[in-house]
DNA sequence: GTAGCCTTGACC
DNA sequence: GGTCAAGGCTAC
């Protein structure tokens, strides 16, 4: 493959917007910018912000506040340690793998939103590849057990009374946004994702396992523990069969989406504590979660079949299974037909060998969503997007080889995209005809997207 | 102090 | 020898 001179050269900077003119501490910036960056480093300046230290930092108003412009270049992952101390001038420094490796990234990002298969709805399937792989990985995650044929609710638990409580709620109000940028993890991250070809050498990668980009370990230590969550949703709806037990039999439907409202605090407790997101405003927080929450629980169902599940049947987050023509047979039209979308893009999963580091990658690319409206932070949204996606092509190169691969990922996560509207469609449609059990997670989320329509 | 252009020098 | 990301210079 081949890396043009001028590849990245046609961004902006991520700190104010200017055409870039290269690789500038650690990642592409204007001239500017990095002439403001290497003064401020060099002569060891300190500067205060006269306003709430939110100042908005732009081509127009950069020279305005250069406090907030310095929090900015440190937000973004412009590195301290590029500016040297001696002052030599020329040659070259330990970044010089990692810009190589960011272009090849960029570069192969730009193959394939040539070829119609990145960050499209629409675009014409790219070549299919078949691929076999064998990843270990030594994580703390235990299989799911087969509970085939046992009691639905069976587990033994504290029975804690339960108050729904509102996302609002669930999301710290403490915590921070764009004023607490210096030593935030995040531009550590950004250093360590693009490093990682010459992290390989450098110890970045461990010795045993597969060659894992580090930004990718990092979402496999966030992800969610299956076993924690199945005792936990277990011990949640016995607890609601108790109570309904006093007012008569729930129904299978009312269960399962009491299982759905239930996998929704996990996911959003997951996201609260989740790299990247728990440094984000609570608003913007909220925005994105809003946004993507059906796509995140459609995430998870569809995960669990394709890791765990068998054919034939649905795996649910309790654990038990239940035969697909039992479902099926139950269905109405509309959730038959979802029903068969949801299988049919299992089977695509499946047969791609989509691994948990490919689902907690696409978990991330699913929350980190920049085309969310109104969003105070959208550049570092877009900017941790980016990296998501470059980890995930980085990770699928190294372990299928093929390009092909990433883009049918993409592929199926527009898939995933679709059917979730169409889950959120149908769930509204059973809520407007009271058939939803009211005062849950589901039912704020569905309504607060239905206002924003 | 800013920012555009210039010089330098390790790496390919 | 070319490239390009460092630091330096200087008009504004």
């Amino acid at each position: 493959m081949e890396f043009g001179p001028d590849v990245g050269l046609e961004e902006l900077c991520p700190v104010c917007g200017d055409k870039v003119s290269g690789y500038h501490y650690g990642l592409l910036t204007c001239e500017s910018c990095k002439g403001f960056f290497k003064r401020t480093v060099q002569n060891n300046k300190k500067y205060v912000c006269a306003e709430q230290q939110e100042c908005t930092v732009d081509k127009s108003q950069r020279k305005r506040c250069p406090f907030c412009r310095f929090q900015k270049c440190l937000h973004v992952g412009m590195r301290l340690e590029a500016v040297r101390a001696d002052r030599m001038r020329g040659g070259r420094n330990k970044f010089g793998p990692m810009y190589k490796r960011d272009r090849a990234l960029k570069q192969q990002r730009k193959a394939l939103i040539r070829a119609g298969g990145f960050r499209t709805e629409r675009g014409p399937p790219l070549l299919p590849s078949a691929h076999h792989r064998d990843l270990t990985f030594t994580g703390h995650f235990q299989p799911v057990p087969t509970l085939h044929n046992t009691p639905l609710l069976v587990a033994q638990n504290d029975h804690t009374s339960y108050q729904p409580p509102s996302l609002c709620s669930l999301l710290p109000s403490n915590s921070h946004g764009t004023t607490q940028y210096q030593c935030s993890p995040f531009s550590n991250w950004t250093i360590k994702s693009e490093h990682c070809a010459a992290g390989r050498a450098t110890g970045l990668f461990s010795p045993q396992g597969p060659r894992m980009p580090q930004l990718v370990r990092e979402f496999l230590r966030c992800d969610l523990d299956e076993v924690q969550l199945r005792k936990k949703i277990t011990a949640r709806l016995l607890q609601e069969q108790k109570r309904c037990e006093e007012q008569g039999n729930p129904s299978t439907f009312n269960l399962m989406c009491l299982m759905a409202d239930q996998t929704l605090f996990s996911i959003v407790e997951w996201a609260r504590t989740s790299i990247f997101f728990k440094q984000l405003k609570v608003s913007d927080q909220m925005k994105l979660l809003h946004s993507c929450w059906s796509e995140l629980l459609l995430a998870d169902i569809i995960s669990r079949q394709v890791l765990y599940g068998k054919q034939g049947s649905v795996l649910l987050v309790t654990g038990h299974e239940m035969e697909l023509s039992d479902v099926a047979s139950h269905a109405g039209p509309t959730l038959a037909s979802l029903i068969q979308r949801g299988q049919e893009l299992v089977e695509k999963l499946h047969i791609q060998k989509v691994d948990r580091q490919e689902f907690a990658c696409i978990k991330f690319l699913i929350l980190f969503n920049p085309e969310v409206k109104q969003l105070e932070d959208h550049q570092f949204i877009e900017s941790v997007q980016e990296q998501v996606e470059g980890a995930l092509l980085e990770y699928t190169l190294d372990t299928s080889q093929l390009l092909g691969h990433f883009a049918h990922l993409l592929l199926c996560l527009s898939e995933l995209r679709s059917l979730s509207r169409l889950a959120e469609d149908y769930l509204y449609s059973k809520h407007l005809s009271s058939e939803v059990p009211c005062n849950n997670l589901l039912i704020e989320m569905l309504h607060a997207k239905h206002s924003w329509a």
